[in-house]
RNA sequence: GCCCGGGUGGCGGAACUGGUAGACGCAACGGACUUAAAAUCCGUUGGCUCGAAAGGGCCGUGCCGGUUCGAUUCCGGCCCCGGGCACCA
């Protein structure tokens, strides 16, 4: 055993014992309960990052954990190896996409094994090889036999110079990343899958999630959006026709205040009257303009035109006109709405700005109605009664909503109705590195399914995209190909799928990664669902709503049993770190790596400037960012690794922050990190002559141990039991903290008298114990190697899990606090389980509350047993 | 704009169910060891204030207000920061 720790000879050491053992290979065992902890699978850009770093060792803290409690633990990994990157790489180095994105996943490999995750790659994926995507197509086509799955048109980014479909991502200020044009939007056939008609049982199902976190739900609730109101039709004639404007409300109870409606930019009857009205055309064509992106769109400035075209109020038969406005969405409801600008904050400064009619048909009692400012009243739904409303008067928002939906029905021209915000999930990309859509497209027979035994539809690796038209396109010996319904010429569909597809899956895949005959087997029975999953919060919505729909899809296709594919959730925060720069007078704003910066200190240790270590100039301080090329402020997971070893970057990202927060970056707290290790690892050098690893598990009588050993003992293991609560609570870092704390508590020990008795020796065996175990999860090897050194066993990774000594804790005499008036005044020392009056008496007895108390009467004591006394005078 | 979080010393954070605010660590300062440095070890450390000292007092968890014997924790309003908004993954 060596004098000094060197973190890189206990590594090797531990992950090749490891390997020879196969310890994490999993393997499907009826008689012990099983545990599938699964991180978020990586995309392969290049290289890790310390978010990877970060949610990897969560999971493995938790995995391990779960491992020495008993349980049979799979934890997989594999690769998100699709996606837009990889062309972007492919359009700068001219290397292949797939090439790019398998060296990637080969060199991402070695470091996930030098951070000694403990992986079952036996099970290792990626959703690139076509023996995984064969399974998308197989789903999609039984999603289209279903009707789950339909093609329509959609809307995208369009740029005009590279003739292609852009990202949001690639849209800067609506314009082309590499062109600069201006973008456009454009309607493309796509093909969709129907998430809507599981819509219900999303926000259900919900409910069955009490381990997801609560934001998280909320969330998922909001992006569902169920609301309930009324779907009714404005009648109007148009080329002697008699047609229908729809409209969704919920708040009928104002229809009596309608005057005017308003259709979406996209709307049919938009179309219709812009014919013969130039104007309009062009308003409706500068709508077009600009991104498809809602954040966007719920910023633009709010403009409309009228079409010149009136519907007639269903109620009073009075004619509405109808305005074309582009905050109006195509994409929800009927792309239409009703306008009460007395009652709705948006239409109310619609008809402000073009001067439309305001009435008021809902009032307040002791509030004035007044058009010349919005008040908050005016949307009331609570207070609010009808006004102006003829037979409506008087009734409140729910009573109003029944009578004019129950009215507008017999009228046949509306109904009660539950509208959703989800929409369907458009999963067409017309871009070369994803799964291909099984579709052949025959101009005799149509859009034709794939066959089953033609899968899978296998993308070519050796195209180089070069960031116009769509590659595939350009690919006759893809492209061309023969109808499988008449065998005459036909052409494959080129577009791909959504990457989100391919992540839906994946989880169940790893149960029976091998399968070539199925999706997936009899052994997803055994391990699925997950129990924990971890990912970022940047997922909260649509990586977890997809899954959870797919989940739903394969269980009524009969394929799995489960509701909902992940037990429990964990959402880790992001890592930050400092980002600096200068910004010269002329020129773009340089970014300098946090490394290559010298941060200046006053006395009191507050931050008054930074250098650059190079020139010794003074940089700016930009805040803290998330880790990124383009800010340069990105710390190398590999480089950490060499310079303080796995454990190190470990120990740091669990210490130093709760896994649910942002972490902040620390080349100090790294240090710091470092320091412990080194001190767990001499302070085992010390002690072994005094460890006895047989006594450690042994019962000893402690009644005789002197003072100082027994609150050594007791400090030990009050650190024990609180470390057990955060690890079911998943709040790690304070189990480091209580790692910390058994040490310093442990280092007393051999600087004592009596450091040679047995009751040290036994204190140092089972202390020296508890903590390997407790740091087993989080620094593996060094857990590892010292376990072994010292004769505690073979393995630390199977050993049992550590429980606290209730006897340790107990105290013949314990503090409680005293307060006056809620202030804390004071603290006496009582026996433990002294009663309320004898602890009282001892408390009036102390000098400082007696002073507080002075001649006042105590006229209410609270008292909160073994802690806490409160007199109120 | 809409939805969801967060805000505690110089810094990361702790306080599990309304009960001692600042555990544990970092940084800083002082000291030991050393020819020296690194490493290591010991000590101090929320702010203001009274006191020679021992020891006190007041303020303090983004801001304003409320509930309570007692609020970092619960409620209402506001400010700031972060995540998501459907083609980044």
């Amino acid at each position: 055993m060596d004098e000094r720790y060197f973190p890189e000879k206990v590594e090797q050491a531990a992950q090749a014992y490891w390997e020879s053992h196969a310890t994490f290979r999993a393997v499907e065992d009826p008689a012990r309960p099983k545990y599938y902890c699964l991180s978020m699978f990586p995309y392969p850009s290049g290289k890790l990052h310390m978010g990877h770093v970060r949610n990897y060792t969560i999971g493995d803290v938790i995995a391990r954990h779960r491992r020495m409690r008993g349980f049979n633990v799979l934890q997989p990994m594999g690769w998100d190896a699709f996606g837009l990157p990889a062309e972007n790489a492919a359009i700068a180095n001219r290397v292949p996409p797939a090439k790019w994105t398998y060296d990637n996943i080969a060199y991402m490999k070695g470091q996930l094994k030098a951070l000694g995750f403990a992986i079952d790659w036996s099970r290792e994926l990626a959703t690139c090889r076509p023996e995984y995507y064969k399974w998308n197509q197989w789903l999609f086509l039984r999603m289209l036999e279903k009707g789950l799955a339909y093609k329509t048109t959609g809307v995208v980014n369009w740029d005009p110079v590279d003739q292609t479909v852009l990202a949001n991502e690639q849209v800067i200020d609506g314009r082309g990343w590499r062109t600069g044009a201006p973008v456009e939007k454009r309607e493309i056939p796509m093909y969709y899958l129907r998430i809507t008609r599981y819509a219900q049982e999303l926000l259900d199902d919900l409910e069955k999630l009490p381990e997801w976190p609560e934001r998280v739900r909320a969330m998922q609730t909001n992006w569902i959006g169920r609301s309930v109101g009324v779907r009714f039709a404005f009648p109007y004639e148009l080329d002697g026709r008699q047609e229908k404007l729809w409209v969704f409300t919920t708040r009928a109870d104002t229809i009596m205040g309608v005057t005017f409606c308003v259709v979406a930019p996209e709307h049919p009857l938009a179309a219709h009257a812009a014919r013969g009205n130039p104007q309009l055309a062009a308003f409706i064509e500068e709508c077009k303009r600009g991104t498809v992106m809602e954040a966007d769109l719920a910023t633009i400035e709010k403009k409309g035109m009228p079409t010149g075209l009136n519907v007639t109020h269903p109620l009073t038969g009075e004619p509405v006109p109808v305005w074309v406005g582009n905050y109006v969405l195509m994409s929800y409801g009927e792309g239409a709405v009703m306008a009460v600008p007395g009652h709705d904050e948006r239409d109310f400064a619609f008809a402000r700005k073009y001067g439309l009619p305001i009435k008021q048909v809902i009032e307040v009692a002791g509030q004035t109605f007044s058009t010349d400012a919005w008040q908050e009243w005016y949307a009331d739904k609570t207070n609010g009664r009808c006004v102006n409303s003829g037979k409506y008067d008087g009734l409140g928002h729910e009573a109003a909503v029944e009578a004019i939906a129950a009215d507008l029905k017999r009228l046949g021209l509306g109904d009660k109705h539950v509208q959703w915000r989800l929409r369907d999930w458009g999963i067409s990309r017309q871009r070369y590195w994803g799964c291909p859509i099984p579709i052949i497209h025959c101009d005799r027979c149509g859009d034709v399914p794939v066959p089953d035994d033609q899968l899978p539809v296998v993308l070519p690796e050796d195209c180089v995209p070069d960031g116009t038209g769509n590659p595939l396109a350009k690919r006759p010996d893809f492209v061309n190909t023969t109808c499988p319904k008449c065998g005459g010429a036909a052409r494959r569909e080129t577009d791909t799928m959504d990457t989100f597809v391919d992540s839906s899956w994946y989880y169940a895949r790893y149960a029976c990664p091998d399968n070539v005959r199925a999706m997936v087997d009899e052994r997803v029975k055994y391990w699925l669902p997950v129990d924990q999953y971890i990912g970022g919060i940047e997922h909260a919505i649509l990586h977890l709503l997809y899954s959870r729909f797919w989940t739903k899809v394969m269980r009524d296709l009969g394929l799995v049993e489960y509701d909902e594919p992940f037990t429990r959730l964990l959402t880790q925060g992001m890592v930050l770190n400092d980002i600096y720069y200068r910004k010269p007078d002329s020129g773009r704003i340089v970014y300098y790596s946090p490394a290559d910066v010298e941060v200046k200190y006053d006395d009191k240790g507050n931050r008054i400037g930074a250098v650059l270590k190079s020139d010794g100039q003074p940089v700016e301080w930009g805040g803290l960012g998330t880790m990124s090329k383009s800010k340069n402020n990105g710390v190398d997971p590999q480089a950490l690794i060499e310079k303080y070893g796995a454990d190190t970057a470990r120990f740091f990202v669990i210490f130093t922050a709760p896994p649910e927060h942002t972490l902040e970056w620390s080349d100090s707290g790294v240090e710091g990190s470092f320091r412990f290790l080194k001190r767990v690892w001499s302070f085992a050098v010390e002690a072994r002559p005094l460890v006895e690893p047989k006594s450690a598990t042994a019962r000893f009588d402690w009644s005789h141990a002197s003072d100082a050993l027994r609150a050594a003992r007791r400090e030990i293991h009050l650190a024990l039991k609180q470390a057990n609560i955060d690890f079911a609570r998943l709040q790690f870092n304070t189990v480091a903290s209580a790692a910390m704390k058994m040490l310093n508590a442990l280092e007393k020990v051999p600087r004592l008298d009596e450091a040679g008795t047995p009751a040290a020796r036994a204190l140092v065996s089972e202390g020296l114990g508890i903590l390997l175990r407790l740091l087993a999860p989080i620094t593996p090897h060094v857990a590892h190697v010292l376990w072994r050194e010292l004769g505690y066993g073979e393995d630390v990774s199977s050993a049992s899990w550590p429980e606290h000594d209730e006897d340790a804790l107990a105290q013949a005499s314990i503090e409680i606090v005293v307060q006056v008036n809620g202030k804390l005044r004071g603290r006496v020392a009582v026996p433990a389980h002294a009663g309320e009056d004898e602890v009282r008496a001892l408390a009036l007895a102390d000098a400082a509350v007696a002073r507080h108390v002075g001649d006042k009467t105590v006229r209410k004591t609270v008292y909160v047993p073994g802690k806490l006394i409160n007199l109120v005078v």
